[in-house]
DNA sequence: TATTGTTATACTCTATAACTATA
DNA sequence: TATAGTTATAGAGTATAACAATA
């Protein structure tokens, strides 16, 4: 394919979804009690999935420095939705977790997230909506393989 | 459209957003090389397409505010890449364009961002290019309303 | 009075570098 | 010596609110 049609497409998606995370994103629901930064949303993801990880293994998998993280982490832990604790096997490592609280706020975001996104897609027609999971597959597709190939050098 | 279809379509598009985020999100920060943030960049992409531009109308394409605007401008104006001056037929306008830098800055990002993003759309048909340019735009539109109907609000 | 843009303030996220504690 | 995490510092981006200039 054209490489300026390539780069275009590129940019497009990744304007869009900048442009959903604003609409819809954790960000967006700032009169709720329940609000957390797209990042801090992120770090919970991680953990949720990776319950005890430590700060560095959440640090790569968001892409950031372990300082970077540190700063996130501090944050959660004083809200509550996370807790900290050394690693008895080695002491140098920490061990972080979601905790209870983290959990109920985490489903009642994701709730909110989802059903701000599905109120602005109503309206779409079901030809629409197909082709919107086409690309979505799509771009996953090429994402997944681009991902597993990092991985992989790594 | 059926709510749970609407609901499954919202899952997809977050689900891959992440995925978006995490394999292309870190590596747009090494834009920055180049001495341009990846909104710098976005703001720049915007005054290509649309020379003479007020800083309301680039603040309404990027979902930020004229404040935000402000400041990310004031650091393209600094490095040189675009220019700033007041309208004549309204003194309380600004009228915004790339510079010749800015135009030959923009090329060599342009060049160098391909080789990273465009290489995990390799493979796209030009039929499906053009799909994922619908579904953008498609779902854009959706955001775009939503917002002006937030900004409504105000 | 409404609109356009700026500034003051405060917060999140970010990286680099210097540091402590542990292995 | 190497690793895990923190802190200090600095910079970008963000929003709100108060403000100036212009319409």
């Amino acid at each position: 394919m054209d490489k300026d049609r390539v780069m275009e497409c590129a940019t497009t998606i990744m304007d869009t979804f900048h442009l959903i995370m604003r609409t819809v994103g954790p960000e967006s629901q700032k009169r709720s009690s329940l609000s957390l930064s797209f990042q801090q949303f992120r770090t919970m993801k991680i953990l949720e999935r990776h319950e005890g990880a430590s700060l560095s293994f959440v640090a790569e998998h968001m892409g950031a420095t372990p300082s970077a993280m540190s700063k996130v982490v501090d944050s959660l832990v004083e809200q509550g939705y996370i807790y900290r604790r050394t690693s008895e096997s080695d002491r140098r490592k920490l061990i972080l977790a979601v905790t209870d609280p983290g959990k109920q706020a985490m489903d009642a975001i994701h709730a909110q997230v989802l059903s701000r996104l599905a109120e602005r897609l109503t309206g779409l027609s079901p030809c629409e909506c197909e082709m919107v999971y086409l690309v979505m597959d799509l771009l996953r597709s090429k994402m997944v393989t681009a991902q597993s190939e990092i991985t992989h050098q790594l």
